[in-house]
DNA sequence: GAGGAATGTTGAGTATCTTAAACACCCAAT
DNA sequence: ATTGGGTGTTTAAGATACTCAACATTCCTC
């Protein structure tokens, strides 16, 4: 609500607000749990057997032909997981820029250290960075999805595999990444070398 | 799905589904909504009215009996207004230091222009300030709840009863206030004068 | 093509939520 | 004590969500 419609002065005589009206939008449920679902690759099937529901359950919620219990969607989203908040504010779309080119990275760092800050037209940063190595073969899985915050990441050796929403890339040395952390995503090493990758976890500290 | 039932055997004494660990937190419903309500100072039957539900929902709801679908949670959360996500975050309990002295507040500014910090032992702030005057007898209403950030501000001159989550309190020239914004709250002008209070909303510009 | 296995959808029946109306209780003013 | 209006709770009828099983479709493989 603006601010001045919440500081508007009350009826004298206790008259009743007649029915505020609900212009506040619940989100298209449906639309919401089939894009998360594909985004999984999950079949409504595979999701039903994981929640506990039935696979028609879940084709009616998509549908928005019920509007399912909250004891129902709890169980249909720990079958990601994710929390119900999350799910109901979590942004369709991935951010507009996800992948970037080894050159459009911009260097900070200066010397011996180099330190090669990403997603410079991003305004609103909020991360800090980290390290990890990956092992020819090795999978994070496909049903990780950390709860909020963003993540973001430089391939510093090897190649890696990742999907971010749906969206599958290969990332070679030099190659960088930056999404909401709550979108799914998967890193997968299908190369024959170790993958060194500079990754970073929100919240910042810096 | 026949093949999926078909490998998956089950258990004949319990008849026990997959028996999906649902650990993940749905917060307590009912707990909520009842402090909910209790803040705004509304009743059952109140509460019913504005948000097109009937009293003995809003009892069954609180006391857990029942697990409301989307929609009507979506009808009741209305009442108030907050958004259902808000209301699945909200923390019950309003921040540990609500209320300012006069003396508590940090003067920044300096010379002619005066600004006076509020909440300088709040680590994270975001918040900008305004200015805004009650004349006697002005009240915004005990159904207030902007959606989400931070509120504050200083009564400049005059007097104010404040509720915050519950809490009153009125606050005379150079007293202060800083609470979450979506704790219902309520501003009244109990004096004969007018009252200036220079407020904050979030989110920040500065 | 025929068959098999996956997918999403739909209809009938059951479980659950929601309503409407009564109930029991408390407090203030008859 | 009694009325009247307020509170939260409970119970039977009604509306809705949910399940189960069948259906239609697509994609593979033979």
């Amino acid at each position: 609500m603006p601010k001045d419609s919440a500081r508007t002065f009350r009826r004298a005589h206790g008259g009743q607000p007649p029915a505020i009206e609900a212009e506040g939008d619940l989100p298209d449920i449906g639309k919401r749990l089939r894009e998360l679902r594909n985004m999984h690759g999950l079949s409504q099937r595979e999701l039903a057997k994981r929640a506990g529901v039935t696979n028609g359950t879940i084709s009616l919620i998509e549908q928005n032909r019920i509007s399912p219990s909250m004891g129902s969607l709890k169980k249909v989203l720990d079958g990601f997981p994710i929390s119900i908040a999350d799910f109901l504010t979590l942004d369709l779309k991935p951010r507009s820029k996800v992948f970037y080119a080894a050159k459009e990275l911009r260097e900070i760092g200066g010397g011996a250290i180099s330190f090669k800050l990403v997603g410079r037209d991003t305004q609103d940063r909020d991360i800090q960075m980290m390290h990890e190595r990956y092992q020819p073969g090795a999978d994070t899985g496909s049903d990780m999805l950390s709860h909020t915050g963003e993540e973001s990441g430089i391939v510093v050796s090897g190649l890696i595999e990742l999907t971010v929403g749906g969206e599958t890339r290969t990332l070679t040395a030099g190659d960088a990444y930056y999404f909401d952390s709550r979108l799914p995503h998967r890193f997968r090493n299908t190369g024959t070398i170790d993958c060194v990758i500079v990754s970073a976890c929100t919240p910042p500290s810096f």
